[in-house]
DNA sequence: AGCACGCCGACT
DNA sequence: GTCGGCGTGCTC
């Protein structure tokens, strides 16, 4: 062991960043069996407590500015063998400048927090490789792919190498990007896999993103089937320990090709080739919490870092990718033709506005025509609760949460009222506690009442609900869909996650019981997402019955975002939308970051949002500006008081500059319980 | 983020 | 007298 020997002796200090809000590096002496090596996670003594740390880097002599006596000795070390490396730091320290967090925090989130890694090979019951006799590629598919293989290729960019070149991530020129754009159907899937079947011949790795949950599994499983050996799933429902196992097995090349939702576009592959994103307008891809990363963003950092591809693939794209679309910066690849030929649904909106009930006579019509023609029915509803609250008619009083300030739903299989945030229940009054008026009680759409209704309706039919309340259990819902698709349900009512009985042959009328909900929410995305869930209803609908029809409820018949999804006027939706939001100056001709603050105590979130505001406001770049401070859309949720402030400008790097020095100027312990939470590029403002 | 230190009020 | 909530500061 003479080059470790020699190696202490060369650099006998490592670099370490901790999983918490800071944006600092610390120096340690080796530990003592000199274990600790860049990559590895280790103990460290850490102010008064240990903890798990990740080595970013070795170096020769203290770091400036800290005498030798206060550096302490790492004393564990985690990793038999490195977790991560260099690519990984420099991307970690990338995260932490883009999205205002710790370079910790963003390591944590990139590498499982399993036990340690074992460093022996693990074992490969894998089946050879498979492939599919190739089908034949329509036209359009064969272009597309053509196009994303043919183009130049892009020069390998150079090696991150050691040193402060991690911390100081430079800016990198934007890869080569290209967007599948079609209906579903129109076969996006076949497309992704020769692309990522022609990059694993180059001997290049691939990461397929799939959204959370809802098509995972089927599209792991086509990938399984194809590549064999060299794909791999990092599914949500792996524990730590085997999440991490695979992951040791893809850094040492082992494995080629990962098939994982959002968290995947961290795996670790050697040699990048390409990035596909598949259903790239979805929420999930966007983290709910601290490091608030978009998932799109990392792989556009990750491929231009590796010199790789990115394909992404939407029917319904978001908005920011429809301009870049636009403005040429990615390459629009159009699939307009079904596979199978057949047209899309008629797809039929209907006024509710004179209705009374949750089902419009016409919907109810169509029911029964397709009941009595054998076929089946589901009935969406976009989600629990919200238009589902206790009203009284003669004063106007609404029950609502006392922790969150939104409307309680009424849970009549509980007998309370609950409030969907935090879970508070009460049992409802009879009549109007204000006003004591007996005029007083729930109205609007929960899936509960919709499914009473139906059943008084159809008392005949064969009904079944399924949504997060019914599907407790894990295994309800494929017990449900595997009923439902035997034919033992006429009607199958529940959420978006009932999309997937769409692909049942049996299905001939899909309603949309309420399209607008949520349409009214004070979110600049909202008419986007109101879009996206018909047309993506509409689209997977036509897919499997083409004598089918899908039935739109809605209480505006009127609203663009409606009347356009209907007639699938994609390009329509999208050109106003764009020119709305510029008028507006939200995203995509802005860009924004959100600060939101929030305390059980009211006005101590209330001092802690004046005091950024002071700091922040003066340093607002020009031709940007703040808005707020104010209460955000939902001004309470579990207790907690929220407040926001919103930066907004044209230059994202501007904007970044004012945050950096105003969280700097922000003294946070000065406001003892409160929180502050930053998110850069929000897609939600509630 | 955690965690300790040290400061005031209010209790056995 | 001390217990404890709360503001402050620090982490190689």
């Amino acid at each position: 062991m003479d080059a470790e020997s020699a190696d202490v002796q060369e650099n006998p200090y490592v670099d370490v960043v901790f999983d918490v809000p800071l944006n600092q590096v610390f120096s340690y002496r080796k530990d003592a069996k000199n274990e600790a090596c860049p990559g590895k996670r280790v103990m460290a003594p850490f102010g008064r407590r240990e903890a798990l740390g990740y080595v970013i880097a070795e170096r020769k002599e203290p770091p400036p500015g800290v005498p030798e006596p206060n550096i302490k000795q790492i004393r564990r070390v985690v990793d038999k063998e490195p977790v991560f490396e260099d690519g990984e730091a420099a991307l970690a320290f990338w995260m932490a400048g883009y999205y205002l967090c710790g370079a910790g925090e963003a390591l944590a989130a990139m590498v499982p927090s399993g036990r340690r890694s074992t460093g022996y090979a693990s074992f490969s019951d894998d089946e050879p490789e498979i492939t599919e006799p190739g089908l034949h590629l329509s036209e359009e598919q064969r272009s597309a792919l053509e196009a994303i293989l043919g183009s130049s290729p892009a020069p390998p960019r150079r090696q991150e190498s050691a040193g402060d070149d991690i911390r100081n991530p430079p800016s990198l020129p934007p890869p080569e990007m290209f967007y599948l754009y079609g209906i579903t159907g129109s076969g996006k899937t076949e497309v992704f896999l020769r692309a990522a079947e022609a990059m694993l011949r180059d001997d290049k790795s691939v990461l397929y993103l799939v959204p959370e949950i809802s098509l995972t599994h089927q599209t792991a499983e086509a990938i399984g089937r194809r590549f064999g050996a060299v794909a791999c799933t990092i599914h949500s429902g792996m524990t730590p320990s085997a999440r991490l196992a695979e992951w040791v097995r893809i850094r040492r090349g082992e494995i080629r090709i990962v098939v994982g939702p959002r968290s995947a576009v961290f795996a670790p592959v050697r040699n990048l080739g390409l990035v596909i994103i598949d259903e790239e307008h979805d929420g999930s891809y966007k983290s709910g919490n601290t490091p608030r990363y978009h998932a799109r963003q990392v792989a556009m950092r990750r491929c231009s870092a590796a010199g790789a591809k990115l394909v992404m693939g939407s029917a319904t794209p978001s908005v920011e990718a429809w301009k870049l679309m636009n403005e040429g910066a990615i390459r629009r690849l159009n699939l307009t033709r079904r596979l199978s030929g057949g047209s899309p649904p008629e797809i039929i909106p209907v006024s509710l506005e004179n209705t009374d009930g949750c089902l419009s006579s016409f919907l109810k019509d169509e029911i029964l025509n397709t009941a009595r023609m054998g076929r089946q029915t589901i009935l969406f509803l976009n989600r629990r609760g919200f238009a589902y609250f206790y009203h009284c008619k003669s004063c106007g009083f609404e029950l609502t949460c006392r922790n969150c300030s939104v409307s309680l739903t009424y849970h009549k299989s509980k007998g309370r009222a609950v409030c969907h945030y935090c879970g508070y229940s009460v049992t409802p009054p009879g009549a109007c506690p204000e006003c004591g008026s007996l005029e007083a009680g729930f109205t609007g759409f929960g899936t509960e009442m919709i499914e009473e209704e139906v059943r008084r309706t159809f008392p005949d039919l064969r009904i079944r609900r399924a949504d997060a309340d019914t599907t407790g259990a894990k295994d309800s819902l494929k017990e449900t869909l595997d009923i439902f698709r035997a034919g033992g349900i006429d009607i199958l009512l529940g959420t978006q996650m009932v999309a997937k009985g769409l692909n049942f042959p049996g299905v001939r009328l899909v309603g949309v019981v309420m399209a607008d909900t949520g349409l009214h929410l004070p979110d600049f995305r909202a008419a986007e997402r109101t879009f996206s869930l018909i047309v993506q209803v509409a689209g997977r609908a036509g897919r499997y019955f083409p004598d089918g029809k899908v039935i739109v409820q809605t209480m505006r018949p009127h609203d663009p975002a409606i009347v356009r999804a209907c007639a699938l006027d994609v390009d329509g939706f999208f050109e106003a939308e764009i020119s709305q939001r510029e008028v507006l100056g939200f995203p995509p001709h802005t860009r924004l970051i959100r600060f939101t603050l929030r305390s059980k105590e009211a006005d101590r979130a209330d001092r802690a949002v004046r005091r950024l505001a002071a700091v922040l406001g003066p340093l607002v770049p020009k031709n940007g500006d703040m808005l707020g401070p104010a209460e955000c859309p939902i001004g309470v949720i579990a207790g907690n008081h929220r407040r926001q402030l919103i930066l907004r400008g044209k230059n994202m790097g501007a904007l970044h500059r004012a945050a950096r020095t105003a969280l700097e100027r922000y003294e946070k312990n000065k406001d003892s319980r409160v929180y502050l939470e930053v998110d850069v590029d929000p897609v939600s403002l509630l």
